[in-house]
DNA sequence: CAATAATCGAGACGGTACGTCACGTCTTCTT
DNA sequence: AAGAAGACGTGACGTACCGTCTCGATTATTG
């Protein structure tokens, strides 16, 4: 994967490993920059969505300058990016119960309960602003879809082993299929969007598959 | 569905039918309505995305005064949601071959090939603004998902008729595990989006309720 | 003096005097023409001067199309001073006591009268109006200062034919000293303007001019 | 003297005394005060008056942005009243030949001479904007009017000191009914305004005081 | 302990687009 | 033909943010 311009937390001259030279001059200001995070975050909850946030209003909330942030963030993207990341706790491990459909729809659950909460706004807006800038949609793919997605590998990998899955299935196609319906009524909300509907998802298509896998 | 507050051609005075008063007054200019329109759908598909798009640009495009587009269209949304609407003409039409999997199918490939034209990008526009635009995103909603999901009701009802499909199966489900996916890789394009992914989903979900509704 | 573009009531087919043809078609309304004007003088009263005024507002405030309003009157300039005329009643007229000094201090207090009522703020307007058009302060010399000054000569000459004044004097320069240290006030506002300041003018400068006749 | 709104010229951190503290941020630009400055002085003597002058224009035309001129002049009155201000160089000094009309007809021909100038039409667009707008004019008056009238007062007391005009008089009466007349036919256009005109009101006025103290 | 250097806050700068208002013109049906 | 109604293109309004730029002040390392 290229190397993302979006900077997970540029580090000039920050507290970086064991015996380095550090820069001369004033380090980094470790505070502003989680005040500017935890502003962003902050405000996009609230408020509308991507286009609607503006770095004044971060700068303002955040007892900073703008300089600052535009010293450390190339782009509202960039910023937005670093902030959900930041503020992405590990709640969505891959539990590991001996069956495929129960793993996955346990994980399916937590993403909808996100996807519910608070924090789903920041991920829309994430995707929404990813629309007309692709570095803001390979952040977010970087930073939260891949990171996910090996670790539900895994998990369909397990259920091959076991007979569960046919041996020669396509483990991106199954995981789309998964995931899409999710984050199809996420961002269009034509139908309504709760923890079941993993379970529906779930059983509609692996099931088939363990048919499959079973004839 | 609630009324829409996005109206979809705003008519105070313009040609309604047969023996209806017209309102006094000099009567809306079609021509400016369709030049709008037209620079609308124009301008998404050159730049960038939704936030980009300016009314000031509309305007100097389609050679219109700004308090025109402003008098007919009360948001920029309300404007994109109809310059979609206005160029969404119909080839999404479903097939009816006698077969449920390659009615859909085929369907899906057209939708995929709308998304990879420069049509797809005033679709990700109107989806991303939507994010922070309850009535944009309703307005693809009511303007595009619907009217095909109700063909698409009809295409799964044969299939449920022939035998194909389970008696007893969730459409709603079914159509959103069809097509959740292709708008997920639309959206977070984290894998290629080509016509051969609508066989693949089509595959994988209703052959899995084929060989349920045979059991 | 010159032909006045802004015409007094401008007669197309108005009704002209005795037996003269009438164009065809509907006659112009004397109820708008009047509502107009009515309505122009009591915005202007209202609120702030001559560039705060708006046709817009005049229209609406009559009742009435504004193209009625322009097929009458060229200018907001032409409008204004058309409905200072009409609310010009004839409180100014110079009586003849049979001193000069008395006749003028008398009419000077009128003026200063109507300076200080509310019909002071379009005279006001008028002025201003006027300074960057020229149209619009030749109105108000032609409606208001001529005739007034006509009849100010007659008195002055009175004066000197009774000797209160000597014959060689300059009349125009005499009544601007007089009206000037008014008007004056009256724009610049620096000092108080009440009746009697007009019995100090005349005090000052006719006084001087008695005793220069008595030489 | 009421406090000035209209700000002679805004200090937040200027150049200010000696040992004072400069607040913090970039300084105000010094060069872009002048030149909008200067703008306005020179769009006001070439086109229209005041309503004719726009902030767009001013800022286009002194290469600045519209929210600098906003910025430090809450209104385009107050901007009009500092350029005019800052424009206003000191060619009204009041001579002192030993005669009190000579002093006094020296001067109105400056002002005369001021008033056929280009910078008339400032002179007039302030007064013009002052009937509209009471910071304007008292802004007229504190930085036109008063300075020139102190000066006036002494050159009044000097012929009073020297027998030239009666003790008792009424010194504000007597300048306004020497600058009324100018004023008057400036504003007005009624008669033509040159700079004989200032030795007849001087003749008129001054000669019949004079005649008065020698009673 | 000074000199150097990079950061910080604050906030002014030239811009762009916003959404509104009034302009003066036009097009329509009605009187 | 004139009326009212009201849409039209135009242009200025005053505001919000953009991303850049100067400031003085602060906090480090280096000589």
């Amino acid at each position: 994967m290229a190397q993302n311009h979006i900077r997970s937390a540029a580090t000039r001259n920050g507290s970086n490993g064991a015996g380095e030279k550090r820069s001369p001059g004033r380090p980094r200001s470790e505070e502003s920059r989680r005040s500017i995070l935890h502003s962003t975050v902050k405000l996009l909850k609230q408020q509308g969505g991507f286009p609607e946030l503006s770095i004044e209003a971060i700068a303002a909330d955040a007892n900073v300058g703008k300089t600052t942030v535009y010293r450390w963030w190339p782009t509202k993207a960039a910023l937005v990016a670093d902030a959900f990341s930041a503020s992405a706790d590990d709640e969505l491990r891959f539990p590991n119960t001996g069956s495929v459909q129960k793993d996955m729809s346990l994980q399916m659950r937590q993403l909808i309960r996100i996807f519910r909460s608070k924090r789903g706004k920041v991920v829309a807006a994430l995707i929404a602003g990813g629309q007309s800038d692709p570095e803001l949609i390979e952040a977010f793919r970087d930073r939260f879809l891949w990171p996910r997605r090996k670790q539900a590998y895994q998990t369909l990998q397990r259920g091959i082993d076991r007979g569960e899955l046919p041996e020669d299935c396509d483990l991106d196609l199954i995981l789309d299929s998964l995931y899409g319906p999710i984050y199809m009524r996420f961002l269009i909300r034509h139908d309504k969007l709760d923890e079941s509907f993993a379970d529906e998802i779930c059983g509609l298509v692996l099931q088939g598959l363990k048919r499959q896998s079973q004839d």
